[in-house]
DNA sequence: TCGTAAGCGAGACGGTACGTCGAGTCTTGCT
DNA sequence: AGCAAGACTCGACGTACCGTCTCGCTTACGA
């Protein structure tokens, strides 16, 4: 008995393929796909990663639980996409670094503070190691979500503001890597006062005291 | 199959506490309190948090549940508890900030390899905005896992190798955060190859081309 | 909100009422009725009435459920019809009582060996006393399947061979019933050999030993 | 991973067998054995074989269905046990076979009026065909329930009232044949009226109009 | 001859029940 | 008292069907 399923999420299009499909019978409904994504964010809000339930969202969507499971073969692949349907990093470019940075910075304190995005990734990055193929689905999404501070790296090297042999990937880690600290493992007080010292100490470095003055956590 | 393993001959004799509780009844046996910690963190590894289940757990110590649930009140105590016995960061006093880092950054990058940490932390960072008082629970332990790089960067300000106004946390963050970022994103492919480079970031910031020279992700 | 339904399964000739409605739109294809009948029939055979689904039959008949849904309401008038379908008691008109008998109960063997009556009919009493409305369907079925054997009782009044005032229905309960108790009780294992015995004891008693020598069950 | 499920839905004695089992654990709850198969029963009378839920049933019970489960691995064999609970016919020794089997059926007429039993029974029956190892459960059943009646019949044979040679299986299909037709098809009409025309016609045939002047059905 | 109304296979829809598994609690008999 | 074992209620899991509802497509009729 053949358990027809299509390939991923996506409906294929019909220029996608020769094939003899003509997408017959129903089409799936739109609307149920945006309330059940809409529902997942908004539990998972609520109740957190580990709490949230396939039911609960087939409830509170008004929908059932067949038509999530046709459409996500599993509540993490579901949370992923959902994951990747909040706002990434704000694009700036401002012409110089610094304030692009802070443009930045800000817009991601303005992300955590307002979506599930600080449930949802930590949960997410503790399955990574039990699921490969989880990498498939979440890499793409995590890239893209730094690609504007991966740009506004790549146009500070054009200025000739930072050394053109800088290792972007790391240097993004580095900018966003004491925010992200802080927001896994203190939630809910993420504040928009450390990003200037955050900004100092990233360009110019522990020894030239660009820490200095900042606020404690 | 384990063999159940029963309270051996080394309990804590009647002598062992002058204490005023008369200890009535037969004590708990730390043979099986020792048992349901490394079964955790074993299990851990092998699955992962969202399918640790306390039934496996009680299985592989060869303990029965109600042994577990009379210590812990459930899966997420225990956890956090197993958690607190994995190793933290290595001291270092070397003299000088950089070959501290080092040394500690290599430390860390060595944990990280060898044990669940990795699939630990991000999950219980996944669940603290919906479990306050987990925060109790974890915070000192996370707390005292970078004792040993705050002391380090304490060292550095006596010794005038930073300046004496740096917010330790802020810059502790910044150090462990570029590692903390990979580590939770890219699962099993910690290398400790960009620890030279993270430093040089770290001490002497973008501008300076920390960065400059370093492997790639 | 009315279900356009047409007036039982038959189509309803043009001529057959001078209403308004006319017809209009493609006619409901007689080839498919004959499938789905078949297909739960050959069903019934296989799984049994409690496993029976209409997405089953759906799937054997090539058809779709709606195409089901828009003739039976549901699956229990379905399966009556197809259980009309079935052959009823052969028509035996020898000229006496026993050697009717006899051809009526062979056939009665004959249909019982090679068709789902016995899984079907005890499935269907099941449902009577629940279904109240399923009796207005299933008893005019089960009435004009025993006439053959009624008929021959009727003649056997006229030729004198039982007495006048024989009550029919339970004359041919009493026939009957044997063989469905076991068809009903011991399936598969229903074999021509006991009609003999059968008939002698429907026609002379137990008192007169008309089930001497008969074979055992 | 061993799922463990003791042998059939009965508890092994301890003096079963030499084996190590020494019934560790909690035992099953009697109480709630009980309370499953009152409900199941109840459940039958209200809503039929085909509409009875493993769930409903638990929920009525008090139960959980892992409960239900453990004891009987599917609805089936659950009613089975249940449908053994309901009572027999009533053991009858008058000392005449007319007599006995007066006694014997009326007390047929009452237990289907009363019990599930009209329901149970063809639901069961037509689950046979396709559940070959239900016919384990159910005839042991089926068969200490006419226990009464053979007796009776032998008892008849002893006195001299009928044929010595007689099939007692025949007979006793004979005599019960009629009513157990009019219950499948005839909800709820079960009336102790015809039992004296069912008597006569078993005992003198058709021949000797042992069916006349009965009420016609 | 063509439009239109209904039927067609297909399959998604919101639901309900399935049979399984685990959580956290409660009883056994034993230590 | 604590212990291993395992049954308890409860609730979520992921699957299968129910009966209904679109889809895009025939197919026959009546204008």
């Amino acid at each position: 008995m053949p358990t027809p399923r299509r390939a991923g999420a996506e409906r294929a299009g019909p220029e996608a393929n020769g094939g003899p499909q003509t997408a017959a019978g129903r089409p799936r409904s739109e609307e149920a796909h945006r309330a059940i994504l809409d529902a997942t964010l908004s539990l998972l809000v609520e109740v957190g990663y580990s709490a949230l339930t396939v039911e609960g969202i087939a409830q509170r969507a008004g929908v059932g639980k067949a038509t999530i499971y046709r459409r996500w073969p599993s509540k993490l692949p579901l949370v992923v996409e959902a994951f990747g349907d909040l706002p990434a990093f704000e694009e700036a470019d401002t012409g110089g670094l610094a304030s692009d940075l802070d443009r930045i910075l800000r817009s991601y304190v303005r992300v955590y503070n307002t979506t599930p995005l600080g449930a949802v990734v930590p949960s997410l990055a503790g399955e990574l190691p039990h699921n490969p193929q989880l990498m498939d689905l979440f890499a793409p999404v995590v890239k893209q979500r730094r690609q504007p501070l991966i740009r506004a790296l790549h146009r500070a090297i054009e200025r000739g503001e930072i050394p053109p042999d800088t290792d972007l990937d790391l240097a993004a880690d580095m900018i966003v890597g004491p925010m992200t600290v802080r927001v896994f493992f203190t939630p809910g007080k993420l504040s928009p006062k450390i990003v200037p010292a955050m900004i100092a100490l990233a360009l110019d470095g522990l020894r030239r005291g660009g820490a200095a003055g900042s606020a404690g956590s």
